[in-house]
RNA sequence: GGCCCUAUCGUCUAUCGGUUAGGACGUAUCCUUCUCAAGGAUAAAAGCGCAGUUCGAUUCUGCGUAGGGUCACCA
């Protein structure tokens, strides 16, 4: 037996409320997530909502509702207590002024005695001289004592050049100009990200912080936080970027990238996105790629992390979701179709279904397929002469092979629609397939281009199918 | 511009120095078929460039190139 203890993985996701999520946040939840379930640890919801000014009401609710949607399911977090609550920000003020003062005492951090303005200032000055910006380099000699109208920033403690592991990236590196002195409480009272996220990491035993990698520039400042609180950082899991569809930027919500519930109205399956965005950024080598929310978390590990980003993909995850719809159960499948076909009598859309699944990709897409695929299953066609008739043969021809078809469907076995094939076929092969297949169809459907017409019989039932035909022979026949 | 990261078919990827560089999406063609789908089959399609290490590099190293990120009292 081991003595070595080890620690239960803890990570988090933690949005800040500024609108809606987007494939992109969803994806580094998901990773959180499926990093702890993996290792049966511990995953934290968090909101980060230390910027009034751009917080969005509502975004709290909308945040919940994504992650729920998506079966993402969180151990601690915003609406489910546990030792480390709050798990607001803004609700935590108190701790973050803690270790601001255990800094200060430390002489690590100081009021900035300059205006908003007066730092521009420097900052052109040093933009003109084509030089990186670094407020260290006006850092007063003597801080005067912090009465929280004044920014408070941290007083670097080490320059140096700082060299990290990354448990996706690896050995990274940056120079003495990645540090600076940020600011750790703004002159509102709240702290910045910066020094925020990782107090609360801290103070709630995250373990490994996954995050993209629009971080990585800054990590230099963290590492020289941590230094100066004297406490070790927890394990980097950078992920790689998700590209935009039509460019090579980084999705963001700026280039049109959609709140992920657009996704959930557009008829797309929890899983399937899921499915879809686990493989963003991951893959399990090997050539399955569709996956349960089970086996991929089965499989899930930090080593198989790509490095280099990915475009997002529409028509992909298109298919991803209609392998899943196509391994539903009958029962979820009926389930999900009938609000696009409420006026479908049960049994009929019982008969109707896997043809319907058969030609959807996306439950959403019945909005636009229904009325031109389906409709005519509940609204009898419209026929005329001209429809009915296949290439050049005649009425007479038409109306005899309707009433011969009429008399085989009279008798024959509607088990399926194979078996309709079955007691049709020979009949029309021996007279010609498209002779009296077209019309038939035409008959049933009404339109050039539809199901083909044995699953036209089976799906309406012997009567209706026989009163099609009986109303296409007397257009015919008029 | 400084700093940092990344680099295999159009796209998502497999390969952990030796492969005819494999799969999937999409595309094309064919089969199936009365039509439209679905399905099946086939095809086209990739190691960014240049050096170096090595018996041998897609794989390791360097340089270049390209793309991305970041330089906020935003996260």
């Amino acid at each position: 037996m081991s003595t070595q203890i080890e620690k239960k993985i803890v990570t988090r996701f933690a949005p800040s409320p500024t609108g809606f999520i987007h494939v992109g946040g969803v994806r580094t939840a998901l990773y959180a997530w499926a990093l702890a379930r993996k290792n049966e640890g511990k995953f934290i919801l968090r909101i980060e909502d230390t910027d009034k000014a751009r917080e969005v009401e509502g975004s709290i609710a909308h945040i919940i509702e994504s992650l729920k949607w998506l079966g993402i399911e969180w151990d601690e977090g915003i609406d489910i207590g546990g030792p480390n609550a709050p798990y607001v920000q803004s609700q935590r003020l108190s701790h973050y002024k803690k270790y601001a003062n255990i800094l200060i005492e430390k002489g690590l951090a100081y009021p900035d005695p300059y205006t908003e303005d007066e730092v521009k200032v420097f900052r052109k000055k040093a933009e003109e001289e084509k030089r990186a910006f670094l407020y260290r380099e006006h850092r007063p000699e003597s801080f005067g004592v912090w009465d929280g109208t004044k920014p408070l920033r941290l007083k670097v403690p080490v320059v140096k050049s700082y060299t990290w592991n990354d448990d996706v990236r690896g050995e990274l590196s940056a120079g003495e100009e990645a540090l600076d002195d940020f600011i750790l409480i703004k002159s509102d009272g709240y702290p910045t990200y910066n020094f925020a996220h990782i107090i609360d990491d801290l103070e709630m035993g995250v373990t490994h912080i996954v995050r993209a990698d629009e971080f990585i520039a800054s990590v230099p400042k963290y590492l020289s936080l941590y230094d100066a609180l004297e406490i070790t950082p927890p394990i980097f899991v950078t992920l790689p970027p998700i590209l935009g569809e039509e460019g090579t930027k980084k999705l963001g919500k700026r280039d049109g990238a959609k709140d992920i519930l657009d996704y959930r109205e557009e008829g797309f399956l929890p899983e399937a996105m899921l499915n879809f965005l686990v493989l963003m950024g991951w893959n399990p080598g090997g050539e399955k790629e569709i996956f349960s929310k089970e086996e991929f978390i089965e499989l899930f590990d930090i080593s198989h992390i790509h490095k280099a980003g990915a475009m997002f993909n529409e028509e992909k995850l298109l298919w991803i979701n209609k392998e899943h719809i196509r391994k539903q159960s009958k029962e979820i499948q009926s389930q999900s179709v009938k609000p696009f076909m409420k006026d479908y009598p049960d049994d009929l859309l019982n008969r109707l279904l896997p043809t319907v699944i058969d030609r959807i990709s996306n439950y959403g897409q019945l909005n636009s397929i229904e009325p031109i695929e389906f409709r005519f299953f509940i609204n009898t066609p419209k026929l005329d002469v001209e429809k009915i008739l296949w290439k050049d043969s005649s009425k007479e021809e038409a109306l005899s092979h309707l009433q011969a078809v009429k008399e085989i469907l009279s008798k024959a076995d509607f088990l399926s629609s194979e078996s309709i094939k079955e007691s049709i076929m020979p009949y029309a092969e021996s007279n010609g397939k498209g002779n009296v297949l077209w019309p038939l169809r035409m008959s049933l459907s009404g339109q050039e281009k539809s199901v083909d017409p044995f699953t036209i019989c089976y799906v309406l039932g012997r009567d209706e199918a026989i009163n099609r035909i009986d109303s296409a022979c007397s257009v015919l026949d008029s």
